[in-house]
RNA sequence: GGGGUCGUGGGCCAACCUGGUAAGCUUCCUGCUUUGGGAGCAGGCGAUCUGAGUUCAAAUCUCAGCGACCCCA
């Protein structure tokens, strides 16, 4: 390595993102991305303790809001998987099936759970009093991707969690839809840092079996979008798959209303890297940090090595994850790592520090020093790891400033889309009709109708593609 | 879906065309020395993707397989 590229990790995101997201993520020992099967890798500590705090936050916030906790089985039977067609043909691609055993029913590696919670759903629902039924998973699923794999981006064995909930009414389904949008807000937003919007999908693009798809969209630094997200209201199709009924208060038996919500954690943490990550490396949101303080002494001399046990004792007593790096490295060294890795505070301490009562801090978000006194530590992380979250929040909502254009021909989709940003125009429809138009945009443009906002938007003129008058307004993006 | 490039120690790569002892940098290990923004010296471990073929001899040539990366639709 030559003393130039040792300056920082170097490489610069917002010019070559490809290259900065593949190298960050092995330089900070995310993924080992050599493990001998195709599209399945290895989670790496630092990836894995910042995806189980990830998991955490999504999970208190279901939990919150009324969901239980299950473990389904990671096998699902054929025949489940068969009972409702428009999943089956959606999904059977994907499937990665076990090798039949003699006698047993044909087994799928589960892509999504639909087809394990229903059936069960059928047992455990029978009165409008277990209404609504709330439910969720933490599990890893599985899909047979064609495309090019990407790390944590698109892998063939993924993490996520899935909601599941039957409702009585159509008008309960559609209010958990805009429940899971509050909850993608809180979680992926206030906590996470990262922007999105949510759209409504086009029909020729919505979850397999579903009525209508809601999903949030992430816009990538290099000006793609990647799909977080996505909220199904499932409507009563698999309901009569499944056979889920239950009593009503008029004593009729009716089918449920089935919504089902997936936020996939590893695919989050790809955008939580691509988002807040700069030319140094990683930068995490405090709450969401593998580890929040690293503690680096100028030197090895016992009374130097005995205030870093003490500092590091301190925070961990506060719930703080800290850990202290007494590797016989240099100083220097250790600033350029774990500012790589992406942690949000360090505190450095020598002999000065120990004459003076003082500690320095650096921050990563800032990139400055300060002194602050010692004694004064616990109160200036509190108030200081606030700090570091908001100005992340704030620094990635502006990536969709100016980043969302108005098209009113395909040329001008054409080069908003180039410039790599996202188009928004009018549209005839997102409903079948729509999609040819729409293979229009994907042909010439090598980009997707991502669907029309939730926020009602009033078309006004004709489609830009086909000249019909347009019902929507819709938004073009190149997507992963 | 179409096209292209490439598989050599943990990482980056040379040797391949023209078959004959696999070089270098880095990481790692040991020792000494050093520590306020990527230190230095000395020594050491570690590799030709898999299989078949051609040949006295294959990292090198041929075929097949597996795997990776890039571009385009």
């Amino acid at each position: 390595m030559t003393k130039e590229e040792k300056v920082t990790f170097n490489i610069e995101k917002n010019k070559n993102f490809s290259e900065w997201y593949t190298e960050i993520i092995k330089k900070a020992e995310l993924a080992d991305i050599r493990y001998n099967v195709k599209g399945f890798i290895v989670f790496q500590p630092w990836s894995v303790l910042a995806m189980e705090k990830m998991f955490k936050h999504m999970e208190s916030a279901l939990q919150n809001k009324g969901h239980m906790p299950y473990y389904f089985p990671t096998v699902i039977p054929e025949k489940n998987f068969k009972k409702e067609s428009h999943h089956v043909k959606g999904f059977t691609p994907e499937v990665f099936w076990l090798e039949s055993v003699k006698g047993e029913d044909k087994l799928a590696l589960r892509p999504t759970s639909e087809t394990a919670f229903y059936q069960m759903f059928s047992l455990w629902i029978n009165s409008y009093k277990d209404l609504p039924f709330k439910t969720y998973q933490r599990a890893n699923v599985f899909r047979y991707e064609t495309k090019a794999t990407r790390p944590f981006l698109r892998s063939r064995e993924f993490h996520w969690i899935e909601a599941h909930c039957a409702h009585a009414t159509e008008k309960d389904a559609m209010a958990q839809v805009h429940e899971d949008m509050e909850t993608t807000k809180e979680v992926l937003h206030d906590i996470f840092g990262l922007p999105f919007i949510f759209f409504q999908r086009p029909e020729w693009d919505k979850f397999p079996g579903a009525k209508t798809t809601y999903a949030a969209d992430v816009l990538n630094p290099d000006g793609r979008v990647v799909q977080q997200p996505s909220t199904h209201l499932l409507e009563q199709e698999f309901a009569k798959a499944f056979d889920v009924k239950f009593k009503d208060k008029d004593e009729k038996e009716k089918y449920v209303y089935i919504t089902c919500y997936g936020p996939a954690i590893s695919r989050i943490f790809a955008s939580v890297i691509s988002i807040h990550g700069d030319n140094k490396g990683l930068k995490f949101p405090w709450k969401i940090a593998p580890m929040q303080v690293i503690i680096i002494p100028f030197s090895l001399d016992k009374e130097v090595l005995k205030k870093v046990d003490e500092l590091k004792s301190l925070l961990i007593k506060n719930n703080i994850s800290a850990q202290a790096d007494i590797s016989d490295k240099r100083p220097g060294e250790k600033f350029y790592y774990w500012e790589m890795k992406g942690v949000p505070l360090r505190i450095e301490v020598g002999k000065k520090e120990i004459q003076s009562k003082e500690l320095t801090i650096y921050r990563r978000d800032t990139n400055k020093k300060e002194k602050i006194k010692e004694k004064a530590l616990l109160g200036y992380i509190e108030k200081t790891s606030s700090e570091i979250d908001k100005s992340l929040i704030k620094q990635a909502d502006k990536l969709f400033d100016n980043n969302i254009i108005s098209a009113s021909s395909k040329e001008e989709i054409k080069k908003v889309i180039e410039s790599g940003k996202i188009a928004r125009c009018n549209f005839c429809s997102i409903s079948k009709t729509g999609e040819a138009c729409a293979e229009v945009i994907e042909k010439e443009i090598g980009a997707q109708v991502r669907g029309k906002n939730l926020k009602k938007e009033s078309p006004k003129g004709k489609c830009v593609i086909c000249n019909k008058k347009a019902e929507e307004v819709v938004y073009v993006a190149r997507a992963y």
